[in-house]
DNA sequence: ACACACTGAACAAACGTTCAGCCAAAATTA
DNA sequence: TAATTTTGGCTGAACGTTTGTTCAGTGTGT
């Protein structure tokens, strides 16, 4: 039942040493969203990782390697939960729900990780490197995230411009992560995939309207909402897409 | 022609003591804007505004509280953009229309002032007093949001359920501020604006139909975008709502 | 016996904060 | 008005703490 230790304990040098620097990284996450990034230290890292002081500059050669690696880290995370999520479903209408579900789901999308996104794009403007990682990851999935606009307007007959309408979702998407950071209370999960929807619905009626997330009850909801606010700590990393809707029973 | 201190020098004591009070508040955002937040350091600050090391101490009691403050001013400088901006026009959909051209009005929408908005959101999680700062200025400007989509529903007879709606296009504007951060060269005013305008017409057809904003030319948006990206610096604070459509021409 | 992931004390640099002193503006007195 | 005292914004050196980084040493897996 040990959730810590991935796929049994490591037994190889290589390993153990490879399983340190991805605690190293945990614990940096946790450090920024616990503390923010100003109060970042690498004396709390290593104490939250239980590794000795002067051990993080032994796998990172400083501070701010360690940052920098531990933005690809998420970054990798991220692109990881949507292309996976987008790879299953065959219609483009399905892959765009797929991406959406991965959007929201508590593996990446928890008050913790996106405490930390926001303090890496805070960050951002000054340090170039958290830009170019950004930038790419960005990149890929703005593309994804068009590529699937263009299919659906195409298939239906739209008259949107469908790189504006890939555009908005995103963004919206974005603004959705800004309040959960800022607004947990207020907030639920399936609300803010609603949100999303709706915005799908008036681009492709043909294709999204009719109401997905409906058969969600209100009360499993209210539950989630206050296990949300309460986050940070121990999340709901695993159980990754359980409790929301799979599949669409539309066109 | 100087334009460093406003409305004619300041005469009698206390109001050089607040002139001061603010320049180490602009300082305080410039140096955020320029460092980020980990690196801003209070000899940073005190250089930029010319004045000597320990008088951050004096005006503001300690770093924490200087940070509160900038924090406050940054809000209270947006209410005050897109409360002015609501209050001139008569009609919900005019009114509507204004406070997204306040939104993205180069006196708050600037890559200086938003680098600083989420170096800011990043600390919140861990700093309670940055989010009641910020609780309270975003549900002031949520409820007028959210105000201004149920008049205009209500005004069209529209099927929409007019607090989602203002929620997505709320959101869809804060996820244009992170795009606006992290993709300056690939961005232009504009085109933010249009697409909520668009999200907007997808909602209320018969409000908000018609390209509002096509009346700007290709090349001087062009122009804004190459300002945009080399943005920070000097910004244009001045000129608050120049280059961009006044009003509409639809019902 | 070697290699090497790891420890923890030590270091210089930089940090936020304090405070005694300074000087011009305001208040008081002549 | 002129002279004098008081006020208060402001200076800058100093202090103690914390920071990232280094490195000689340790012990275990190979």
């Amino acid at each position: 039942m040990s959730a810590q230790k991935k796929s049994a304990a490591p037994v190889t040098r290589l390993e153990k040493k490879e399983a340190t620097r991805q605690q190293l990284i945990a614990a940096t996450v946790e450090v920024i969203a616990a503390d923010g990034f100003a109060d970042m230290t690498l004396a709390k890292v290593s104490q939250r990782a239980q590794v000795s002081r002067g051990l993080v500059n032994f796998h990172f050669t400083s501070k701010e390697q360690l940052l920098v690696e531990t933005l690809r880290h998420l970054t990798e995370e991220y692109r990881g939960a949507w292309s996976k999520a987008i790879a299953k479903p065959e219609r483009a209408r399905d892959k765009l729900l797929a991406l959406i579900r991965a959007d929201f789901s508590p593996k990446v999308c928890n008050r913790k990780k996106i405490a930390v996104w926001y303090a890496f794009w805070g960050e951002a403007k000054s340090r170039p490197t958290y830009m170019d990682v950004c930038a790419k990851a960005d990149g890929a999935f703005a593309e994804a995230l068009e590529d699937l606009c263009r299919r659906v307007t195409e298939e239906g007959g739209y008259a949107v411009d469908s790189a504006l309408a890939a555009r908005g979702l995103r963004c919206m998407t974005d603004g959705l992560w800004l309040e959960l950071l800022m607004a947990p209370q207020s907030f639920r999960r399936d609300v803010a995939m609603r949100t999303c929807l709706q915005y799908l619905a008036q681009l492709f009626p043909n294709h999204f309207l009719g109401s997905e997330f409906d058969h969600v009850t209100a009360q499993s909801l209210e539950q989630e909402a206050a296990d949300f606010a309460s986050s940070g700590e121990r999340a709901r990393d695993a159980a990754p897409e359980a409790a929301l809707g799979r599949g669409g029973t539309l066109p």
